[in-house]
RNA sequence: GGAUCGGUAGUUCAGUUGGUUAGAAUGCCGCCCUGUCACGGCGGAGGUCGCGGGUUCGAGUCCCGUCCGGUCCGCCA
């Protein structure tokens, strides 16, 4: 028998029994006659004794870090506790050892604060997932699979497989291709969500469906994107949207009682998308704190409807900003006192090409209720003031304003509200605040293909109220300069956002069920009706087999994973994840193949 | 596709306006140490400064190219 226990397991209520541990050695110290060793496994860390006879022992089988032994022993009460470990009132005195295998030195520290960089501890990923840190992701990533499992079991939801091996769709990501050695030239897609299927399971009539489920996407990667990611997956029969909204802040809910510990009793804020876009520059706002966006300029709403907003700068004379198409405004609370180099140096950060403004104009509102800015000599003490109360500053607050392009300058201001609250520390890590965020546009406009995209997939349904519009609109446009003005522009989606902190965690709609509303959509998307019954026919035959009005929500596992473990990179939450180029560099792929495995798959290789 | 930061000992990093033999910490190896738990003490080994080219009397340092990694923009229905 290899162990009688795990290493975290004994208490001083143990002692004098005799017991048996296996694990790796975390560290050795010697003392002359006597040596302790710390023994770890998944469960713990327990201290060995190894006494003066058991020194030749030693000589004729030295030990080193994580070497696997397995040691034999009574529990005995140290003398000095260690108090920062839960075994550490005991330690074993150990009687006998056997080394079960031997380690190379390893090329970093297996400690919760390790030496090693991020690229090495991908090389090595077996030995980074033996650290405290990661086991301890996998296991909030394991316990927030089983409350998620849980919630929709109860509820009646049932897990049902769909393949990986499907047809591939252009609309949206890029699919990843798998060649078929039974159909030469012909080529599988791993899914990027099982969308159809599950819809495709509402027409069977599996009213509930879930599944937690690998999606692929080949597209660039970020710190939160991985090409192979997580989704939970579900879909709902005979539902409107406050159906779904009730039933998956249940589950949210649920997860935080059971993974955090966190009663999460308020309600979930909704909001528009479009109030989200004029209040917060972003369609995923973190509503931890305020900082609302102050709108200084009659603008385009983002639905092309004009608003007027007051003429508080338009006759002013700032050249900047009488040109600019938006100029918005944020106040910082409590940042009145910024040095100019501080203010300086917020002006490079927006000035930055990822950011891409010109520049930033400041308003510092003095405590005693005069207002100091940097565009003194075009604005009156009334002008700033004004300006000052559109974004709700108070004494004390300093006003940061950009001006330029509507939709990059939104982008800016709300780069910028992020970045001011994390400075000034109001995005608190163990505070979590959910969001909804309804009523999206159905459609996007893109520019370089000058037509309507899905905003969020096409088999999304338009609000009841709108479907009209679509029905009796040509989808064509006429003058891509004025987009905003097309019918299209204005039909909102039955689409829903969860957001988390800022986060996109979950995101769903309510599908459209009817064949002929489906054609139209195709047909808005620029899909010829030989194209879209070619690619979608199969769906679109189904509907006309009795399909129940349905919708669904897909959940991004491995964010709200990192979310909850208070992580910005989803890397540390999945076991053996992929690099920023997509790459394995545990495994070294993706690599080359066999040239027996092109002439099976018929395909030679012609690389540009 | 683009921007930006980085690549120096096993590891994490420092290395000044270009200037003698490239340093520190940690790890590793050896010796000493009977209560440590970041043990301690003494000694030792360990470097193609990512790679290629250029400027220069002289390059870790400056320039060009390239590879690798991080972050971001585009992209991600």
């Amino acid at each position: 028998m290899y162990r009688t226990h795990t290493c975290g397991e004994l208490r001083i209520t143990d002692s004098n029994s005799e017991v048996s541990l296996s694990g790796w050695v975390q560290t050795i110290r010697k003392f002359g006659a006597i040596t302790f060793v710390d023994l770890r496994d998944r469960y713990g860390i327990t201290q060995l004794l190894f006494g003066e006879d058991l020194n030749k022992m030693l000589d004729e089988n030295p030990l080193g870090r994580e070497f696997v032994i397995q040691a034999e022993g009574k529990v005995n009460e140290r003398s000095n506790k260690n108090l920062n470990i839960a075994t550490g009132d005991i330690e074993i005195v150990v009687r006998n050892f056997k080394i079960l295998n031997k380690s190379a030195v390893p090329p970093f520290s297996i400690q919760d604060d390790t030496d090693g960089g991020d690229d090495l501890r991908m090389k090595y990923r077996f030995l980074d997932l033996r650290r405290n840190t990661l086991k301890r992701n996998l296991e909030l990533r394991y316990a927030t699979n089983r409350s998620a499992r849980n919630y929709l079991h109860n509820k009646g939801f049932m897990d049902i497989e769909t393949p990986f091996l499907i047809r591939s769709t252009p609309e949206g990501a890029r699919d990843f291709v798998v060649p078929s050695r039974m159909n030469p030239g012909q080529f599988y897609a791993l899914p990027q969500s099982p969308q159809t299927f599950k819809q495709l399971l509402m027409v069977s009539g599996y009213d509930r469906y879930y599944q937690v489920v690998k999606c692929f996407r080949d597209e660039d990667l970020r710190a939160d994107r991985q090409p192979e990611f997580t989704q939970i997956d579900c879909e709902m029969s005979f539902v409107e949207q406050e159906d779904i909204i009730n039933m998956f802040e249940g589950m949210i809910k649920s997860i935080f009682k059971d993974v955090k510990g966190i009663d999460y009793t308020d309600n979930v804020v909704r909001m528009s998308w479009e109030d989200a876009m004029w209040n917060y520059g972003i369609d995923k706002p973190d509503i931890r704190f305020g900082m609302k966006i102050g709108n200084l300029k009659s603008a385009f709403k983002m639905n092309g409807e004009i608003v007027a907003t007051g003429e508080l700068i338009n006759d002013a004379g700032f050249v900047v900003f009488d040109k600019a198409e938006t100029v918005v405004a944020i106040a910082v609370p409590g940042a009145g006192d910024y040095t100019r180099k501080q203010t300086d140096e917020l002006t490079d950060w927006v000035k930055r090409p990822q950011v891409g403004m010109q520049g930033l104009v400041t308003i510092k509102c003095n405590t005693d209720g005069s207002f100091k800015s940097s565009v003194d000599k075009f604005y009156s003490q009334q002008k700033l003031q004004a300006i000052a109360e559109e974004c709700a500053a108070v004494p004390g607050d300093l006003v940061l304003i950009l001006a330029g392009a509507e939709e990059r300058t939104r982008k800016a201001i709300s780069d910028l509200r992020l970045e001011l609250g994390e400075r000034m520390g109001l995005r608190k890590k163990d505070e979590y605040r959910l969001l909804w965020v309804l009523d999206f546009p159905l459609f996007e406009y893109a520019a370089e293909e000058n037509r309507w995209v899905a905003r969020h997939h096409p088999f999304t349904a338009p609000k009841p109220e709108h479907i009209e519009i679509m029905i009796n609109n040509n989808p064509l446009i006429e003058n891509a300069a004025e987009y905003l003005k097309h019918p299209y522009a204005h039909i909102k989606a039955n689409a829903y956002d969860m957001v988390l902190n800022g986060n996109e965690i979950g995101g769903g709609s309510i599908r459209i069920f009817q064949r002929d509303l489906q054609e139209k959509m195709f047909a808005a998307l620029g899909m010829s009706k030989e194209e879209a019954q070619h690619k979608f026919g199969f769906l679109m035959g189904a509907f006309e087999y009795g399909a129940p009005p349905h919708g669904g929500i897909a959940f991004g596992f491995d964010r709200l994973c990192a979310l909850l473990g208070g992580s910005e990179s989803i890397r540390d939450f999945i076991a053996f994840p992929k690099n920023n180029s997509g790459r394995d560099v545990m495994l070294d792929t993706p690599n080359s193949i066999d040239e027996k495995q092109f002439e099976e798959l018929q395909i030679k290789l012609d690389l540009k």
